[in-house]
DNA sequence: AGATTTACATACAGACATGTATGTAAATCT
DNA sequence: AGATTTACATACATGTCTGTATGTAAATCT
């Protein structure tokens, strides 16, 4: 077949990566054949073989393009707490607005079984939240230092809560398409977490 | 073949869930063969398919022989944050004695993708977190009315909360096997997250 | 005690997925 | 401009899983 110039090839390559988001999404990860994504895309296996090992490349490629939904270098402005919360809540506002990182999640948090090739990605997901907490231990001694929070609030352990409650959040939010248990009130909910660690108790 | 007994019937169908639940849990849901699950169980998959209707029939089984981790009606003694706190430290506790309950619900939160037939034990688990917001609401409400806690704690709000951080602290503690983010420090944490509810701040 | 049902094992039919090997025309390199 | 590589499409070989149909001997029913 007529070889494709080099942009061309990663705009298929895009094109795949695409398509295996919302096959993933729809049919779950284990249960997508290379084949079902490849026709969405509009080549065929070949054209995914060529540009991924296999379906566990395949879905790093997915998550790549996605990227990270939380990034707390962003907010720049405000103290501690506030940066925090702005974080948490753009992170959640994006799965709202950002239909690509909704289904990313998805798949991530429902629709993927974490054996074989991919208990390798769990330990990455592992890893991210090491790094959470590594972030967020570091807004609580900011927090404890300015005298934010209480001096008793031990920063390692409010971040552990923290990241178990962003964690449980995404993974409810993602589920919760009648909005009973938690969508409805992200927000708030958030600031409410938040707000819980700051000295004058405000709701 | 020669036909078993009643009791021994029940005894082969027990067989082949508890196999089911090992099976699940070292490949995945979706890449576990019944072939595999009959095997293991010492059975063929004709004795699978008699007893279970398919793969879906056969998780419902596994989610049912576990049952639920979370029983608060446990614990009677003690105000109302006390009882909550209980109950959230006996499910975790759980997880550590009980490895049934683990494999099952490191099963349910990591290697089982909900797709198709399994979408409805999505809903199902939602309806087992409405149910934790109803029970839990309760105690808040209560704690509000006893005055353990302020008066403006929103007790759905807060069950919401205490919602996320135990959906996430099970997910992250099924996936900390060396124990660096929650599995260490579980105690402390659910301890530290009811004690926020609590009027008089103690760490 | 005979009829019926049960609790499986065995056999069958078909679909589907995977990985690789091979072909190829055009893009890119030199 | 020729040699080489690229970006796929096509073809092949193989394994695996599912659901159902059928067989059967002993439990259970009446």
């Amino acid at each position: 077949m007529a070889r494709k110039t080099k942009a061309e090839a990663a705009l298929t390559r895009d094109r795949i990566v695409t398509c295996a988001r919302q096959v993933f999404s729809r049919e779950g990860v284990t249960n997508t054949s290379l084949e079902t994504v490849a026709k969405e895309a509009g080549v065929t296996r070949g054209a995914v073989y060529w540009h991924f090992r296999d379906k566990a490349d395949l879905f790093m490629a997915v998550r790549q393009q996605t990227g990270t939904l939380l990034r707390f270098d962003d907010f720049r402005t405000g103290d501690a707490l506030e940066r925090l919360e702005a974080g948490l809540q753009a992170a959640l506002d994006r799965l709202r607005t950002d239909r690509q990182a909704l289904e990313t999640y998805e798949v991530m948090l429902w629709k993927c079984e974490y054996v074989g090739a991919f208990a390798d990605v769990r330990k990455d997901l592992m890893s991210a939240s090491s790094l959470f907490l590594t972030e967020v231990t570091e807004f609580y001694g900011e927090a404890v230092r300015m005298k934010l929070a209480s001096a008793d609030l031990d920063p390692a352990l409010a971040a552990r809560e923290t990241l178990c409650f962003y964690a449980g959040l995404l993974k409810l939010w993602l589920a919760d398409e009648n909005g009973v248990t938690v969508r409805a009130e992200v927000r708030q909910l958030i600031k409410r977490h938040v707000a819980g660690r700051r000295l004058q108790k405000a709701v």
